[in-house]
DNA sequence: GTTAGCATGTAAGGAGTTACATGATTTT
DNA sequence: AAAATCATGTAACTCCTTACATGCTAAC
């Protein structure tokens, strides 16, 4: 059974409506993978390559979204989703197999939610949540346990990384509690605006 | 010029003050990486081999701080620094060079700036300080160029991305400010309590 | 006209993980 | 007596970056 990588699974995401370029597709990345991440083109060709070879998308001539305004640009190559791409990504949608997500994969899965169900949603919050929470624990009990002495500056330095943890979770509450009591809740109604 | 790089520097910091095993360093790196990042055996050993071979630490028999029990453990392995090594680690503590330093290599600089002088823990602040603020311009920049639209789901995947940035931001101000406006402000004296 | 952005790729290499392999000591 | 923690290491592999190589198009 075919592994799906995140780095997949988020091209897969991005083909979704519409066919992009590679270029398109590593800025709409920078987004999925939060704001501050920049995928190198070494890495996003071959894995294009090998979405190909897998049969998951198609490499077509040009046209792209946009009306090309007059002739010929360089070769520029359009990629889209096939029928065993989409099909893929449906799986993948439907699983909430949040053990041993990092923190891309969520991510991932996040900017996925418009075009998830809602009870998955739900899971994949949940599921993440708690795994933070185990974290901040067994963190908190090995600092306990742990009795070198740390001086002011690698003390305010935890006491930063706890708090950002603690922010996260606060985060995933507001939401978890958003969509236990939202009025919809299903996949391709959006969330609340556009479309 | 031999390159340090994070892991090595990272090593030499928690070897300053006292040997130890590889099994301790990897517990003290997961403090110094940020709490929530733990090192693999795979990645460590084969690292402090490099820094023996580099004539940066010396592996002596046992007999790491703690008075040993009674006799004879497995063989454990006892880390300490040779003249070199506290050589490269001076030479790094005065190094200030914050282009492009990632988030672990930052954490690991600011560990270590009890025994950093107080103009170059300065400069390391300001320098990530304005490296993150000018990404945060670039990204928000970015979006709205981008103008691919968003549903509700990755626009808050984005808000969250960049408030967490910004919140980083303050805490380094407030960092800075600390630093301006403290009495004293020199390598080896504390910050302020312990020793 | 020159800078910035659009666009596609390859080759070499770095930095780390997982899985394996083994065994002692301490705590429950 | 079982479970957790201490303790050391190797081999294979994954994922990603950097540096290279090329060339067009739009904006200033």
């Amino acid at each position: 059974m075919a592994k799906t990588d995140v780095l997949t699974l988020a091209i897969l995401g991005i083909l979704r409506d519409r066919p992009h370029h590679g270029y398109q597709i590593r800025k709409l990345l920078g987004v999925e993978l939060g704001p501050f991440r920049a995928l190198s083109y070494g890495s996003l060709y071959p894995c294009l390559r090998r979405m190909v070879e897998a049969g998951l998308i198609e490499a077509s001539g040009d046209e792209p979204g946009n009306p090309t305004p007059a002739s010929s640009r360089r070769a520029r190559i359009a990629y889209s989703l096939t029928e065993a791409g989409r099909a893929r990504l449906t799986t993948e949608l439907a699983n909430a197999g949040a053990s041993s997500w990092d923190d891309d994969a969520f991510d991932v899965r996040f900017s996925l939610f418009a075009h998830t169900d809602a009870a998955t949603r739900l899971r994949i919050l949940e599921g993440r949540r708690s795994r933070l929470a185990e974290r901040l624990e067994e963190v908190s009990e090995g600092l306990k346990r742990m009795h070198e002495r740390h001086d002011a500056y690698t003390a305010e330095l935890q006491r930063h990384g706890l708090e950002q943890v603690e922010r996260e979770i606060s985060w995933l509450d507001r939401l978890i509690e958003n969509e236990r009591s939202a009025p919809g809740g299903d996949h391709h109604g959006s969330a609340s605006a556009d479309h």
